[in-house]
DNA sequence: CGTTGGATTGGCT
DNA sequence: GCCAATCCAACGC
Protein backbone atom coordinates (compact mmCIF):
# COMPACT_ATOMS: atom_id res chain seq x y z
CA UNK A 1 0.00 0.00 0.00
CA UNK A 2 1.46 3.08 -0.95
CA UNK A 3 1.18 5.96 1.88
CA UNK A 4 -0.24 8.95 1.73
CA UNK A 5 2.94 11.29 1.13
CA UNK A 6 3.37 9.54 -2.01
CA UNK A 7 0.35 11.27 -3.62
CA UNK A 8 1.26 14.52 -1.60
CA UNK A 9 4.24 15.19 -4.23
CA UNK A 10 4.06 17.12 -7.48
CA UNK A 11 1.57 15.47 -10.17
CA UNK A 12 4.58 15.51 -12.30
CA UNK A 13 6.65 13.53 -9.84
CA UNK A 14 3.91 11.36 -9.17
CA UNK A 15 2.73 10.40 -12.92
CA UNK A 16 5.81 8.15 -13.49
CA UNK A 17 5.99 6.67 -10.29
CA UNK A 18 2.61 5.40 -10.62
CA UNK A 19 3.95 3.25 -13.73
CA UNK A 20 4.17 -0.57 -12.75
CA UNK A 21 2.31 -0.10 -9.61
CA UNK A 22 -1.46 -2.35 -9.03
CA UNK A 23 -4.91 -0.79 -9.30
CA UNK A 24 -6.99 -2.78 -7.09
CA UNK A 25 -11.00 -2.69 -7.11
CA UNK A 26 -12.91 -5.14 -4.74
CA UNK A 27 -16.51 -5.23 -6.40
CA UNK A 28 -19.73 -5.44 -3.57
CA UNK A 29 -20.25 -9.09 -4.44
CA UNK A 30 -16.03 -9.64 -3.04
CA UNK A 31 -14.89 -10.28 -7.06
CA UNK A 32 -11.61 -9.01 -7.14
CA UNK A 33 -10.26 -6.60 -10.36
CA UNK A 34 -6.53 -6.25 -10.52
CA UNK A 35 -4.37 -4.34 -13.42
CA UNK A 36 -0.78 -2.72 -14.01
CA UNK A 37 -0.88 1.07 -14.39
CA UNK A 38 1.39 1.27 -17.84
CA UNK A 39 0.50 5.00 -18.70
CA UNK A 40 -0.20 8.30 -17.22
CA UNK A 41 -0.49 11.67 -17.37
CA UNK A 42 -0.11 14.68 -15.17
CA UNK A 43 -1.77 17.94 -14.63
CA UNK A 44 -1.81 20.45 -12.48
CA UNK A 45 -3.29 24.13 -11.73
CA UNK A 46 -1.22 26.36 -13.25
CA UNK A 47 -1.88 24.16 -16.74
CA UNK A 48 -4.50 25.29 -19.17
CA UNK A 49 -5.36 21.54 -20.17
CA UNK A 50 -6.48 21.03 -16.52
CA UNK A 51 -9.63 21.34 -15.22
CA UNK A 52 -8.52 22.74 -12.48
CA UNK A 53 -6.82 25.76 -14.31
CA UNK A 54 -10.32 27.70 -13.98
CA UNK A 55 -10.37 27.46 -10.36
CA UNK A 56 -12.94 25.41 -7.66
CA UNK A 57 -15.68 24.45 -9.41
CA UNK A 58 -18.62 21.92 -8.10
CA UNK A 59 -17.07 19.16 -10.54
CA UNK A 60 -12.95 19.63 -9.81
CA UNK A 61 -13.87 20.54 -5.92
CA UNK A 62 -11.97 16.82 -5.43
CA UNK A 63 -9.54 17.98 -7.09
CA UNK A 64 -8.71 20.76 -5.17
CA UNK A 65 -8.87 18.43 -1.79
CA UNK A 66 -6.29 15.96 -0.01
CA UNK A 67 -4.11 13.33 -2.02
CA UNK A 68 -4.86 9.70 -2.71
CA UNK A 69 -8.14 10.29 -3.54
CA UNK A 70 -9.94 9.20 -6.81
CA UNK A 71 -11.23 12.36 -9.08
CA UNK A 72 -13.69 10.82 -11.70
CA UNK A 73 -15.39 12.94 -14.58
CA UNK A 74 -17.74 12.26 -17.08
CA UNK A 75 -16.47 13.25 -20.92
CA UNK A 76 -17.97 12.83 -24.54
CA UNK A 77 -21.80 12.08 -23.13
CA UNK A 78 -20.83 8.22 -22.54
CA UNK A 79 -17.09 8.03 -20.44
CA UNK A 80 -15.41 8.48 -17.57
CA UNK A 81 -11.50 9.30 -16.94
CA UNK A 82 -9.74 8.32 -13.00
CA UNK A 83 -7.60 10.44 -11.69
CA UNK A 84 -5.59 10.29 -8.67
CA UNK A 85 -5.58 14.20 -6.94
CA UNK A 86 -1.66 15.14 -5.80
CA UNK A 87 -0.64 17.67 -3.95
CA UNK A 88 -1.04 19.17 -0.68
CA UNK A 89 -4.72 19.61 0.31
CA UNK A 90 -5.78 23.08 -1.42
CA UNK A 91 -4.05 22.38 -4.96
CA UNK A 92 -5.65 21.39 -7.88
CA UNK A 93 -2.91 18.79 -9.47
CA UNK A 94 -3.66 14.69 -10.32
CA UNK A 95 -2.42 12.29 -12.18
CA UNK A 96 -4.60 10.50 -14.77
CA UNK A 97 -4.77 6.76 -15.19
CA UNK A 98 -4.77 6.13 -18.92
CA UNK A 99 -3.80 2.47 -19.19
CA UNK A 100 -2.80 -0.91 -17.79
CA UNK A 101 -2.41 -4.21 -18.00
CA UNK A 102 -5.30 -6.40 -16.79
CA UNK A 103 -3.72 -9.48 -14.14
CA UNK A 104 -6.99 -10.25 -12.02
CA UNK A 105 -10.49 -10.67 -13.13
CA UNK A 106 -9.77 -10.67 -16.72
CA UNK A 107 -13.51 -12.54 -17.59
CA UNK A 108 -15.24 -9.89 -15.23
CA UNK A 109 -13.41 -7.02 -17.32
CA UNK A 110 -13.98 -8.63 -20.82
CA UNK A 111 -17.52 -9.04 -19.90
CA UNK A 112 -17.79 -5.54 -19.08
CA UNK A 113 -16.69 -4.33 -21.72
CA UNK A 114 -17.58 -6.39 -24.59
CA UNK A 115 -14.28 -7.52 -25.94
CA UNK A 116 -12.07 -10.67 -25.12
CA UNK A 117 -8.69 -9.35 -26.19
CA UNK A 118 -6.47 -8.49 -22.99
CA UNK A 119 -5.12 -5.55 -25.00
CA UNK A 120 -8.56 -3.71 -25.45
CA UNK A 121 -9.69 -3.80 -21.78
CA UNK A 122 -7.83 -0.98 -19.95
CA UNK A 123 -5.93 0.42 -23.05
CA UNK A 124 -7.26 4.24 -22.82
CA UNK A 125 -8.73 6.10 -20.27
CA UNK A 126 -12.39 5.47 -20.78
CA UNK A 127 -11.79 2.11 -21.33
CA UNK A 128 -9.95 1.46 -17.59
CA UNK A 129 -12.51 3.43 -16.45
CA UNK A 130 -15.42 0.78 -17.71
CA UNK A 131 -12.81 -2.29 -17.29
CA UNK A 132 -12.52 -1.58 -13.51
CA UNK A 133 -16.27 -0.67 -12.77
CA UNK A 134 -15.43 2.98 -12.11
CA UNK A 135 -17.80 5.90 -12.51
CA UNK A 136 -19.68 8.41 -10.48
CA UNK A 137 -19.79 6.81 -7.73
CA UNK A 138 -16.16 6.14 -7.13
CA UNK A 139 -15.59 9.84 -7.28
CA UNK A 140 -13.85 11.21 -3.76
CA UNK A 141 -12.93 7.67 -2.77
CA UNK A 142 -9.76 7.22 -0.92
CA UNK A 143 -7.84 4.57 -2.37
CA UNK A 144 -4.71 4.36 0.76
CA UNK A 145 -6.55 2.70 2.48
CA UNK A 146 -9.40 1.67 0.39
CA UNK A 147 -11.86 -1.28 0.84
CA UNK A 148 -13.43 -0.57 -2.58
CA UNK A 149 -10.22 0.87 -4.34
CA UNK A 150 -6.80 0.93 -3.89
CA UNK A 151 -3.32 0.74 -5.02
CA UNK A 152 -0.58 -1.20 -4.21
CA UNK A 153 3.41 -1.19 -4.45
CA UNK A 154 3.74 -3.04 -7.52
CA UNK A 155 6.95 -3.22 -8.95
CA UNK A 156 8.19 0.40 -9.79
CA UNK A 157 9.27 1.07 -12.90
CA UNK A 158 12.78 2.40 -13.52
CA UNK A 159 13.48 5.76 -15.06
CA UNK A 160 14.94 4.08 -17.78
CA UNK A 161 12.50 2.39 -18.59
CA UNK A 162 9.98 4.87 -18.97
CA UNK A 163 9.17 6.98 -22.29
CA UNK A 164 7.24 10.61 -22.23
CA UNK A 165 5.73 12.80 -24.63
CA UNK A 166 2.70 15.02 -25.32
CA UNK A 167 -0.20 14.33 -23.70
CA UNK A 168 -3.34 12.84 -25.44
CA UNK A 169 -6.44 14.80 -26.66
CA UNK A 170 -5.82 18.41 -25.30
CA UNK A 171 -5.58 21.45 -27.29
CA UNK A 172 -4.04 23.34 -24.80
CA UNK A 173 -0.56 23.22 -23.18
CA UNK A 174 0.66 20.47 -26.32
CA UNK A 175 4.09 21.67 -25.77
CA UNK A 176 4.25 19.91 -22.04
CA UNK A 177 5.35 16.14 -22.23
CA UNK A 178 3.42 15.27 -19.54
CA UNK A 179 2.03 11.33 -20.45
CA UNK A 180 4.10 8.39 -19.21
CA UNK A 181 4.37 5.01 -20.56
CA UNK A 182 6.39 2.22 -19.50
CA UNK A 183 8.59 1.51 -22.56
CA UNK A 184 7.08 -1.34 -24.92
CA UNK A 185 4.17 -1.97 -22.99
CA UNK A 186 1.72 -3.39 -25.18
CA UNK A 187 -0.90 -2.95 -23.12
CA UNK A 188 -1.12 1.20 -23.41
CA UNK A 189 -3.20 3.25 -25.18
CA UNK A 190 -3.22 4.07 -29.20
CA UNK A 191 -2.97 7.63 -28.58
CA UNK A 192 -3.58 10.03 -31.10
CA UNK A 193 -4.58 9.46 -34.49
CA UNK A 194 -1.82 11.17 -35.93
CA UNK A 195 1.40 9.29 -35.38
C1' DC B 1 -30.79 30.67 -20.57
C1' DG B 2 -28.39 29.06 -25.00
C1' DT B 3 -24.13 27.53 -26.97
C1' DT B 4 -20.00 25.03 -27.38
C1' DG B 5 -16.81 21.54 -27.20
C1' DG B 6 -14.51 18.10 -24.50
C1' DA B 7 -8.11 14.53 -20.53
C1' DT B 8 -12.89 9.19 -25.82
C1' DT B 9 -14.29 5.30 -28.27
C1' DG B 10 -15.82 2.30 -31.90
C1' DG B 11 -17.68 1.76 -36.31
C1' DC B 12 -17.58 2.75 -41.07
C1' DT B 13 -15.07 4.36 -45.48
C1' DG C 1 -8.91 8.61 -41.85
C1' DC C 2 -13.32 10.46 -40.48
C1' DC C 3 -17.19 11.11 -37.62
C1' DA C 4 -21.31 10.19 -34.69
C1' DA C 5 -22.76 9.13 -30.06
C1' DT C 6 -24.58 11.62 -25.98
C1' DC C 7 -24.15 14.46 -21.63
C1' DC C 8 -23.08 18.33 -19.16
C1' DA C 9 -19.68 21.89 -17.23
C1' DA C 10 -18.14 26.25 -18.30
C1' DC C 11 -18.87 30.47 -20.25
C1' DG C 12 -21.19 34.31 -22.62
C1' DC C 13 -25.25 37.20 -22.91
Amino acid sequence: MLPRSFYRRPSLEVAPDLLGRTLVRTLQDGTRLAARIVETEAYREDDPASHSFRGRTARTEVMFGPPGHLYVYFTYGMHFCVNVVTGPDGEGSAVLLRAAEPLEGVEWMAAARGVADPRLLCSGPGRLSQAMAIAREQNGIDVVAGRELRIERGLPVAPGEVVHGPRVGISVAVERPWRFVVAGSRFASRGPRKG
